[in-house]
DNA sequence: GTGATTTCTTAAGCTAGTTTAATAAATCAG
DNA sequence: CTGATTTATTAAACTAGCTTAAGAAATCAC
């Protein structure tokens, strides 16, 4: 009996065999990277799905004034990757940088297609998973429409206060839309506050 | 055969038989609702999800200052709904009110389940639905942090010509997250550079 | 068609958040 | 351990976007 974080992950929303199980992890590539490692380059085609077993990956966006905008960041048992590029096979708009040592599960759109197609659960799985992720973006949206900075901030750290620790001050500023001053100012004036 | 414009949109992502057609249609409701009616209160159990035959819909989310943020429109032939309301029984946090005369389906997520189970097809359907709304939500968020309010609008009138002639410009204010008066302020300077 | 209500515009004053720049602190490479 | 590089802090000047308020235009109900 193979046991696995990942297999965890997948048991929490549907059943599986242990054929299906193993028929898993043929279909997936376990990578490790060192931290600082980018894993899927800006304009790579055929960008891999990605499971994150442990370490810490942040996706950013480059825009035409070179400035890096970071959009998502994932920890231990978390999805992660360039949906679009990986289902769609266009360059990735994205760049994905390992920001610990951090070992990955890879799954490559054709494995993802086999899976889906011969085992009815792992397609479950992923709509459920889609599911899930849509609604925490679409919390991520009200809070960008709608809190100020602090609010921001304040939400950021108290849902992920390992991030809060893990990551430098600047990546959480552009996660949270904001400069890295302006942040700076906000936490000494929090502390304060106390 | 039954020709629909629900069954053009699912046959873009899945093949489906005659008796997955009709079954799909024993699932759902049809509704009509006059422009203003509110289809979905929030604090509603049992939200249900919605496709748009024709007509507009609108979800707002009503914060503790009673203020209205826009989180969506949508527009014939897509999919709406509180999918956290739906999936997990929740009350629904958004309202959803008809913003022209509307007609929808719509699945009750007793229906949606056994929707997915019966037929391999729809769960497919569904993860594909799921996977293309995350990434426009992902492509919203790099908006939301990355664009100023000119950029976001100019962007947002490229993208939804319709809507823009459609809705009330305070909404399209609160969609792309600025005041009325910012917007209307832009405008005049939009039109003046012409 | 008319009065009532909602939406849009305009403008002045304001503030949350940015920009720039310089210094301090922390981390990294060898 | 040391110099080099990256990250964080601080502060002053600035600006994009907000608030308030009042009038104009459009839409709605009857």
């Amino acid at each position: 009996m193979v046991l696995d974080d990942v297999i965890d992950n997948l048991r929490q929303y549907v059943s599986l065999s242990q054929e299906e199980i193993k028929y898993f992890f043929e279909s997936v590539t376990v990578c490790r990277f060192r931290k600082n490692k980018v894993l899927v380059e800006r304009g790579q085609l055929n960008s891999p799905f990605i499971f994150i077993r442990k370490g810490c990956l942040m996706t950013f966006f480059t825009d035409e004034k070179d400035f890096k905008h970071v959009i998502q960041f994932g920890m231990d048992k978390w999805w992660t990757g360039d949906l679009n590029s990986f289902m769609n096979g266009e360059p990735s708009i994205y760049t994905i940088k390992a920001m610990a040592d951090t070992e990955v599960l890879m799954l490559e759109k054709k494995s993802f297609e086999q899976l889906c197609q011969r085992h009815h659960a792992f397609e479950g799985y992923f709509r459920v998973l889609f599911q899930n992720s849509l609604v925490s973006h679409q919390k991520r949206i009200i809070r960008n429409i709608s809190f100020t900075a602090e609010e921001k901030y304040l939400t950021f750290a108290k849902n992920h206060p390992k991030l809060e620790l893990l990551i430098p001050q600047k990546y959480i500023a552009s996660y949270l839309g904001i400069t890295p001053e302006f942040l700076s100012m906000l936490r000494r004036k929090l502390a304060k506050r106390k």
